[in-house]
DNA sequence: TGCCACTATCTAGTGCTACTATGTACCAGT
DNA sequence: ACTGGTACATAGTAGCACTAGATAGTGGCA
């Protein structure tokens, strides 16, 4: 990953997967694997838990333990209201900043 | 500012920064109240002057030091070859982004 | 049986960036 | 003298993604 992503992903990451969470609950395993196929290339396995884990402790999900086919049981995370409000809040943030840079893309063409 | 938009800005105001350099030079305290007119309304000071000294030293900017009317000399930044490249490769990065974001916007809705 | 691959989660340590808070310096008007 | 606006700088802090591992369960294959 370029060094420009990984600080454009700071601040981002967490609504990427707060947006993903909004449509159906998910374990990291699986979010890690789906932002992989969606170009994230090479997402850190690590920076999602951690993430999950920052979400779990600031009360923005519920968590649900679930027995594993194969490998280990899996955590399986869904959004709860606080963190649908976290989430609308976080669109607001990013439409405001996508808004501007859309502005400063175009005027320096 | 709202701590979503501190953690957003990692990465996307060097990038913003850029832009503004690119269109014609200028020097800390101007674009520090330029970013503060657009709606960065609490953009620190230090964080400017701190970009700008970075960007100094991973030389994609030349610098000019111009005796003001009123206060200390300005130190004018003008982005160079190396800067516009770094620039652009901003903007793709942060177009694959903000693609991805707005699909998933979509997707939420 | 032993080994490997895939699934699945977790964590200590590092680097980078924006913010806080403060200091320095120059000049104009009162 | 003093205040306020202009202009730059920096030490310390917090937060986040990454590196580089460790740990564990399951199944396949030689």
């Amino acid at each position: 990953m370029g060094k420009q992503m990984t600080e454009m992903l700071k601040g981002t990451l967490e609504g990427i997967v707060l947006a993903i969470l909004s449509v159906r609950p998910a374990y990291g395993y699986e979010i890690t694997a789906r932002l992989r196929d969606q170009g994230f290339s090479d997402i850190a396995e690590g920076t999602v838990y951690a993430l999950l884990i920052r979400f779990e402790q600031k009360s923005l999900v519920d968590v649900e333990k679930i027995p594993s086919v194969k490998g280990p049981p899996r955590k399986v995370y869904s959004l709860n209201a606080h963190g649908q409000e976290y989430l609308e809040e976080f669109w607001r943030t990013w439409s405001f900043l996508a808004e501007q840079l859309e502005q400063l893309q175009k005027g320096g063409k």
